[in-house]
RNA sequence: GCGCCCGUAGCUCAGCUGGAUAGAGCGUUGGCCUCCGGAGCCAAAGGUCAGAGGUUCGAAUCCUCUCGGGCGCGCCA
């Protein structure tokens, strides 16, 4: 309806160009927008304002001058000026009617649109360190992520949905080196573990399944691997005391056993985070490897790219990026003076990749404190002769638990945070996922555990299941009452519907496939939750006002299509968020 | 110190990229089941949109400054 407004107002606009009643360079952007106060009509567009000064006419008039100018439309009741020169569109009773049926046949699509002409949008999300399970700040973006792509491949994007997964550099190598030191301590050696390693209970469980298959065959005298090992923190440095045990890993079990542990724990890490992420509703359409880029030679290219065009030099025995050419604040490193490249460089390497797959867009959903990343990416891919803007990087900000009242504390070293897997079963999939994507991805993150919890009035996940429910339950009435819903009676009758509270809903409805396009493109996915819980009001009201099983059939009808087209708008939404839509609760 | 994000009702947050009288939920107070699920509904109270300037027909929204909070400024990933 929107969009037909707006094509109307340009054939208006063209028309009074063409009179040389406008200026004819005068082509703004039309906005229609909807009214927040019925007396304004349904729809209401700013055009004789914006385009006031340009013509030398006083708004008002020129108001009256597109008024005149507008092709008739039979969903249009009236048109007219108000305050000081909009234009507001009051529609015919009838044109909401339609919607009804619109929702009703199209079923599971209502909502969805071809908007993105299945243009190629890459997201990529998550992609935490696989050296540990994920943990419910990961949440957040993991829902975050996933409603994003799903919103965009619901307005007709093609979306690729891909995990980074960091297999190679220091953090990976620390987790190996942990492992095998649990390894050598459930084969009986006494050891004190570093300080920097991964301490969760995980470790232990790999370190078992390591043991199981070898036996005794890596085991080393605790003696033997710890001789010569710089101090440990509190007395030493822990960063230099890790690299040392990890170069001993390297140098006692040899390059081939020291990867076989490697890429068992990196492994079974991977399988449990991917079975976490499913289980949330969260599927990818590609593991993406860091490790990948090295031995392909796609890092070396990407330099090698950097280098022929003049923006790497050396300093310190490094290799730099003349990122600071290119917007950032200073260099960058991307071969370390021990000759290895550093993560910056495989990232160079990765979105450039992206790039060249030939995608339209490529969005990064990012922990919020990874922002000050930003530049030396856009940086990059400025000097590599690529379009930074092809790149959306959204910052998603923490979000911090509450139980209690109390803020819960998570800890990563100490090995007591809160996982994603607790979340989920403590909360439940539904309130987990709806929760995360509650606000903005800007906002901090409230996370009420009790809140989520609660069966009650005040969680918003089920007040609008609860809607849901409630429909199902009156068609489940309905039969038991030896009644049928008959739909074409039902649309036959659809005039009988003028209650307030019946317009309003309809008017709800219509606005739902709106809703989508702007959460897609925005990339805000609150907007759906919000728009839900609204929708969820409005039928609560209207369920309380008036009674849908009335004897007279072609009202009890038409109330029924008016409802069944609400379970199906509220259905299609929980399912954009990820969230169920239950019969019964 | 520099950079990014945020500041709206007692609390948690919306506010549709500059529109008309700033809205919800929770909490508080008072009402509503012989009726389709009370996990619901209705009503009331509650605001100097952090503060000060500026831009214009018009600002919570855009610009500048100040104050307050979060995060980031590695040859870590």
């Amino acid at each position: 309806m929107r969009h037909k407004l707006q094509q109307r107002l340009q054939e208006a606009v063209d028309e009074l160009c063409s009179r040389s009643l406008l200026p004819a360079d005068s082509q703004p952007e039309i906005k229609v927008e909807r009214t927040r106060d019925p007396a304004h009509g349904d729809f209401a567009t700013n055009l004789a304002l914006v385009l006031a000064k340009a013509a030398g006419q006083r708004p008002r008039d020129l108001a009256e001058a597109i008024i005149g100018a507008l092709p008739a439309t039979p969903d249009i009741e009236r048109v007219e000026v108000a305050g000081p020169g909009f234009i507001n569109f009051h529609l015919a009773p009838g044109a909401y009617h339609q919607v009804v049926e619109q929702v009703l046949t199209a079923g599971d699509d209502y909502g969805r649109s071809d908007l993105g002409g299945g243009r190629p949008v890459q997201v990529e999300f998550v992609s935490a360190n696989p050296t540990g399970p994920l943990h419910v700040g990961h949440g957040r973006g993991a829902a975050y992520g996933a409603t994003v792509a799903d919103l965009l491949a619901a307005v007709g994007y093609r979306v690729h949905r891909e995990y980074y997964v960091n297999d190679a550099g220091r953090q990976m190598d620390i987790l190996a080196t942990s492992v095998w030191l649990r390894y050598l301590e459930l084969a009986g050696e006494t050891l004190s573990f570093p300080s920097n390693g991964y301490q969760g209970d995980y470790v232990w469980d790999i370190a078992a399944t390591v043991h199981r298959n070898r036996g005794d065959a890596w085991r080393h005298p605790a003696a033997e691997v710890f001789a010569d090992i710089p101090a440990d923190a509190p007395e030493g440095d822990k960063e230099a005391h890790i690299d040392a045990l990890i170069d001993r890993a390297r140098t006692l079990l040899g390059a081939e056993p020291y990867r076989e542990i490697f890429d068992l724990a990196l492994n079974s890490i991977l399988a449990n985070i991917r079975q976490d992420l499913h289980a949330f509703g969260v599927d990818y359409d590609e593991w993406f490897s860091e490790r990948s880029l090295t031995e392909s030679g796609a890092v070396q290219q990407a330099l090698d790219r950097l280098q022929a065009a003049g923006h790497l030099y050396e300093k310190n025995g490094a290799l730099w990026f003349r990122s600071s050419d290119f917007g950032d604040e200073k260099d960058r490193v991307v071969v370390r003076d021990n000759g290895q490249t550093t993560y910056f460089a495989s990232d160079i390497a990765y979105h450039m990749n992206k790039l060249e797959r030939g995608y339209d867009r490529v969005i990064d959903v990012w922990g919020a404190d990874h922002h000050g990343y930003v530049p030396r990416v856009k940086a990059a891919l400025r000097a590599l002769g690529d379009d930074p803007d092809r790149l959306d990087v959204l910052l998603v900000q923490f979000a911090i638990l509450y139980r209690g009242g109390e803020r819960v504390q998570m800890s990563t070293r100490s090995g007591e945070f809160v996982t994603l897997r607790e979340l989920r079963q403590e909360v439940g999939r539904d309130a987990a996922r709806f929760f995360y994507v509650m606000r903005k991805c800007e906002q901090h993150l409230d996370f009420d555990l009790d809140l989520a919890k609660s069966q009650s009035a005040d969680n918003p996940v089920y007040y609008i299941q609860y809607a849901h429910a409630r429909i199902a339950s009156v068609m489940n009435q309905l039969a038991e009452r030896g009644l049928s819903w008959d739909r074409a009676e039902g649309a036959a009758h659809l005039h009988l519907l003028h209650e307030s509270h019946e317009t309003g809903l309809m008017v709800a409805i219509s606005r739902y496939p709106e809703v989508v396009e702007a959460a897609a493109l925005l990339h805000e996915p609150h907007q759906l939750a919000h728009y839900l819980r609204e929708l969820a009001n409005q039928f609560h009201t209207y369920y309380n006002a008036h009674q849908f099983l009335v004897e007279e059939a072609g009202l009890r009808n038409a109330r029924l299509n008016l409802i069944a087209a609400v379970r199906q708008v509220i259905a299609n939404g929980l399912g954009l968020l990820g969230v169920s839509a239950p019969d019964s609760m």
